[in-house]
DNA sequence: GCCATAGTACGGCGCTTATCGAACTACGAT
DNA sequence: ATCGTAGTTCGATAAGCGCCGTACTATGGC
């Protein structure tokens, strides 16, 4: 049995360009989309979205989620539980994450796709 | 001789997605903060810029960030003359650019490199 | 112990990306 | 017309990505 860890890069590790290209993915921002209406510091099992891919590539986007410092998750019982890591990209990147949630809720308005 | 235009997305072709991903990459960070320092409207020859790439990857980056909708460019004579597509943006992602362009500064300030 | 549920790991497939060098085109100046 | 400068185009390569299915692991409940 592991420990189940799971690496997060601490707040000095995280890095503008694995963020936007983390929120540069329909999927990957559908997440976060979600992740963000939550209410602060609530978390979500992977399975409380309903994404239109597989388990296993749910898995690869979360990773690339968490490696980009977007998201912090934990394990909890058979459940891994997810949460946006706003407090720190806030005090990194102040008006971005905000930003980009609004754009994303204009452009879906504008164009009611996905 | 072609005509030399240049395709640009509409206004309302911009898809967040691809601003997001064109933004992603280094090399085409340091295009936008080089342009975004220039007075409004200025425009600038892809030479002006000193990236660390040869002159096929710099068309490259160029024609990421154009297909995105994040520059406008112009052929001037012999020179290709860009600009940051500011107003486009501000308007349909109000705040974007600012934010990453000042989430770009502080890490740049807090890891002084590239 | 056994099973169901939640998620992971692995290997693979097809596509895109970042990069290069070398050959080419367009334009302005001489 | 020749030359130089600016940028393009054309492979090519190596890496990465998004996606899948299958087999696996971990946890909780029966």
């Amino acid at each position: 049995m592991t420990v189940r860890t799971l690496d997060h890069p601490t707040r000095a590790e995280i890095r503008l360009e694995a963020v936007l290209h983390a929120l540069s993915d329909p999927v990957r921002l559908q997440v976060v989309r979600f992740l963000a209406g939550l209410a602060e510091g609530e978390e979500a099992p992977c399975s409380a979205i309903d994404l239109a891919v597989t388990k296993s590539t749910t898995t690869h986007h979360f990773r690339v989620l968490r490696e980009a410092g977007v998201i912090h998750q934990v394990y909890r019982g058979t459940a891994k539980m997810t949460a946006i890591r706003r407090d720190d990209l806030d005090a990194l990147f102040p008006g971005l994450l905000d930003a980009v949630l609004t754009a994303d809720a204009t452009q879906r308005s504008r164009v009611p796709v996905g």
